[in-house]
DNA sequence: TGTTGACCTCGACATTACTTGAGGTCATAC
DNA sequence: GTATGACCTCAAGTAATGTCGAGGTCAACA
């Protein structure tokens, strides 16, 4: 695709990018970025030296991924929540809305659990009582259910 | 360790567990329980046939472990989560507050993590928009620094 | 008395998420 | 014209977080 010089970036970049631009915008490793591509999260086209082009539209998709690893989606959850998004083209508005509300599904509920423990810490354990019988953080659900499993009252 | 019948849970429950109780009670497998342990995060004694036996203190501490890995909070950081709380003994109120500050900061920290990724899906990504610039999802700890890993602008 | 069920150890296997290394291509830089 | 540096593939290795299986002990129950 075009010019290419070493290592560096160029001053005014393209419309494509190399996996090497990719990786320093992003913060991703080069191989990582290979790996998603392997486990279908993102995509590339190659140019005539067989070597990977990014679209622009890629980088946004890799900052997901960077994000959501940070607070603990395993990428086989990413796949489905990339579920509608396309690779091929630059997602629509439309698009990336649909593919938001499952996101933000996924966030409220860590964001919650979360919330709670902060409170359980200021409570519960700030008070260092031993009732186990109402420790929220021993029944997070909030449910004393008798199947599945999951902290329970015995 | 007086007496012990297979299998079920007694009615009227001792100070000591044993791990089935421990793991019928927190939801952890008897496996990982054991792999807690050679972890250091958390500990037991034994009995007079070589089975573990757990204080009742240690059901917090359990706990406390599956949550973090619901969030995502690696065993690593637990143990220096835990550090200044003792094992051998039923932590005192204030050992309980003293690491609870600490585990708050964690849990602030990625609350706000979710926060700003929920905020960002209703607007940057909503919107759309292809400015890089100006994405605090490309740039989570708002700064654009030269150094270290991390998404940034070239 | 024999069987069952909970526990023990230790080592191997599994999964996720990558990284590293060997061996090779190609364009630019000196 | 050779050295460098970015890229390629493919296979193997690594770290975290466990699970599983084999082989064994022991107390209680039928």
């Amino acid at each position: 695709m075009t010019s290419y010089r070493s290592g560096e970036v160029r001053a005014r970049p393209d419309d494509w990018l190399t996996i090497g631009e990719v990786s320093a915008r992003t913060g991703a490793a080069v191989s990582a970025l290979r790996f998603y591509e392997e486990l279908g999260l993102i995509a590339s086209e190659r140019d005539d030296r067989n070597q990977r082009r990014y679209p622009r539209h890629m980088l946004r998709r890799v900052a997901l991924i960077s994000v959501a690893k940070r607070i603990g989606i395993p990428l086989q959850d990413l796949r489905e929540a990339f579920a509608d998004v396309p690779l091929d083209r630059p997602p629509s508005h439309r698009e990336w809305q649909r593919a938001s509300r499952g996101w933000k599904r996924r966030l409220e509920e860590r964001r919650q659990t979360i919330e709670r423990l902060e409170a359980e810490l200021t409570g519960c354990i700030g008070c260092g009582c031993l009732s186990m019988r109402a420790c929220a953080l021993l029944n997070p659900d909030d449910t004393l259910g008798g199947e599945g499993v999951g902290p329970r009252r015995v």
